[in-house]
RNA sequence: UGCCCCGUCGUCUAAUGGCAAGACAGCAGACUCUGGAUCUGCUUAUCGAGGUUCGAAUCCUUGCGGGGCAGCCA
């Protein structure tokens, strides 16, 4: 079996023991249709699925919790469904929701009525609010506590009906309004909302609070694990005293910490905020952290699951480095992504000793990691593109790449040695004149020769150009919803977030890329074609992640060094 | 301030009364036709104080710190 646990685990395993719910393990994932997935969800689901997957039998629900018709729409009924089943890996064949339990639980309501434990209240809200008490004070009993079950029941009736504008009753529980947990101070169980809902219609005026609706959703689908974020802990006592009111199948719950990632915010307000505040192009921006966007940068779902199993399961609450999620993409597409050469910011090189027109074609390998990848063909000639950052006409210290004198290896390909640097009027380099060593070619006699550092090029007459879309972290800072410099979080988004390249020349067999497929560019990076943008074709690709890059760190610790000095 | 929860390397997670371990990050080195990958090594932690015990990260008390709760949101 797994050796993988947590405390979650550890529950259900002595559940399981003991024989609490008949050998069953049935999880759910209840996500509100009121944005999209993120990152934080795709901790849950992986909670969710995971342990029914590890029990045989085990069984996990995609419930919708539909009780509230104000904030919800199909829109993101269906963008959840899609994100479920790409990063599940599950098709999912029964897609429930709560919405459809709403009969049996207006039953049971009147059940809890019948049994004088519930009563409807005609407070406003403003009144509930100031009879509620304080952290450290009571609160009072609403004067329309102790009515009659016949009058409740006419009232709750005619609540339905729709006698009653919004806000004038509600049904309430009846407990204690003294209860240090203010969760039990007499809790609401149905508002009034004249409001269609999204499947049900006009059918209903009357919506169920989630307090009063979600133990019955676990309840009817015989769930035995209700697994919930950290903030519902105080209203375990309330899903357990509805339950046991009622005298129905009740469920577990339980409570583990959500997830914070550094540098990203995760919660669907400030999201939602980002994207009507036009601050990324939508809930699929490459650089939102929602399963959307994340599937439109390039990252792959199993990277994403194998994120969710390193963070682990606890209490506590915590922020995961974004380094980690990362390394995880950069884990999975090391072995899998084909390899690809591309110049992002190219400089011309001339190969003056290379025949005027022309040209060859050279092996390279598709995945050194990966044998059976096989290899490819690469189109040489005269000249070729390199990337700027790969030639410096005073190269600082321990420079491995390119510079006046010196020599590279162009990868897959020949050694050359820069012999004269061309400039335009203004001082700028616009051009490299090299000579190449023909006995060096990879496989060739000379092919040993070591030299310092080997770059990646693509030949000029062969390139194809595209747009490339670099992105970065979306936020400056590692706790990002703290207030930033505007006072908001908002302050903290990074004005560089994505940098736009148009014209970049790339080995021309990317230009079949089909959307959504991944490459490495050597020495760059991860990229994925664009699945809305790109076309075979007409490619347009997205950076996932930087490849680790270590000559980065040294030269920007140089830097820094040399300011402190 | 009432109630609830949580305090272990920089960050996460483990150790379930018996040698504080792993991952990411960082640092150093080896290797390399990707300054990638890989490999090796190194640095760094039980919030404090009492108590129980042969023995405490773990149990108890208490202090401190962090988080949550006063929507007819979930």
């Amino acid at each position: 079996m797994n050796e993988k646990t947590d405390f979650v685990r550890d529950i259900v395993a002595e559940d399981l023991s003991t024989n609490r719910f008949q050998g069953r393990v049935h999880t759910r994932f209840p996500p509100e249709p009121n944005g999209y997935l993120h990152i934080g969800h795709a901790k849950s689901i992986n909670l969710n699925y995971g342990i029914a997957q590890e029990n045989p039998g085990g069984l996990c629900n995609l419930r919708f919790d539909d009780t509230n018709p104000e904030k919800e729409e199909q829109e993101y009924v269906d963008s959840i469904i899609e994100d479920v089943k790409w990063i599940s890996g599950h098709d999912q064949q029964k897609v429930l929701f709560a919405s459809d339990y709403f009969d049996q639980m207006y039953q049971w309501a009147v059940d809890l009525v019948k049994k004088g434990k519930a009563y409807v209240c005609d407070l406003n809200a403003d009144q509930i609010r100031e009879t509620r008490g304080t952290l450290t004070e009571p609160g009072k009993e609403s004067p329309y506590r102790n009515r009659s079950v016949e009058e409740n029941l006419d009232f709750l009736a005619r609540m339905r009906k729709g006698e009653f504008p919004d806000g004038s009753r509600t049904l309430r529980a009846k407990i204690d309004m003294a209860s240090p947990n203010i969760n039990l101070r007499d809790p609401i169980m149905y508002r009034i909302v004249h409001e269609p809902h999204h499947r049900q219609g006009d059918a209903w005026c009357i919506y169920p609070t989630y307090d009063w609706a979600h133990g019955l959703e676990d309840s009817i689908e015989g769930v035995t694990h209700s697994i919930c974020t950290l903030e519902f802990e105080n209203h375990r006592p309330l899903y357990d005293w509805f339950l046991e009111a009622l005298g129905i199948y009740h469920p577990q719950q339980i409570e583990f910490a959500r997830l914070n990632l550094s540098y990203t915010v995760l919660s669907k307000r400030r999201l939602l905020q980002l994207v009507q505040g036009k601050h990324v192009s939508g809930w699929d921006d490459p650089r939102m952290p929602t399963i959307a966007g994340y599937r439109r940068r390039g990252y792959t779902p199993e990277a994403i699951r194998t994120f969710c199993e390193k963070i682990g399961v606890s209490k506590k609450d915590s922020i995961i480095d974004v380094a980690l999620l990362e390394w995880s993409v950069r884990e999975d597409l090391n072995k899998h992504a084909q390899r690809a050469m591309a110049v992002l910011n190219p400089l011309k090189v001339v190969i003056t000793n290379y025949p005027e027109n022309g040209s060859e074609e050279l092996p390279s390998l598709n995945n050194p990691e990966d044998a059976s990848a096989g290899t490819r063909l690469v189109p040489f000639g005269r000249e070729i593109y390199i990337e700027q950052d790969d030639f410096r006409e005073v190269p600082p210290p321990k420079y491995h790449r390119l510079s006046p004198g010196k020599e590279v290896r162009l990868r897959a390909a020949y050694i050359i040695r820069c012999e004269e640097v061309i400039k335009d009027g203004a001082g700028n380099i616009v051009e490299l004149h090299c000579t190449y060593d023909p006995e060096t070619r990879s496989g060739g006699p000379a092919a040993n020769r070591k030299v310092k550092g080997t770059i990646h090029w693509v030949s000029a007459r062969h390139a194809i150009e595209a747009e490339v879309r670099l992105y970065d972290r979306l936020f400056l800072t590692a706790d990002a919803s703290e207030g930033g410099e505007a006072g908001s979080f908002l302050g903290n988004v990074n004005p560089d977030s994505l940098t736009l390249l148009k014209g970049c020349k790339l080995e021309p067999m990317l230009l079949s890329a089909m959307p959504g497929m991944r490459f490495q560019f050597e020495r760059v990076g991860y990229f994925c074609a664009d699945i809305k943008d790109s076309n075979p074709g007409a490619p347009v690709f997205n950076r996932i992640v930087t490849l680790k890059d270590t000559w980065a760190k040294i030269e920007l610790r140089g830097g820094e060094t040399a300011a402190r000095e």
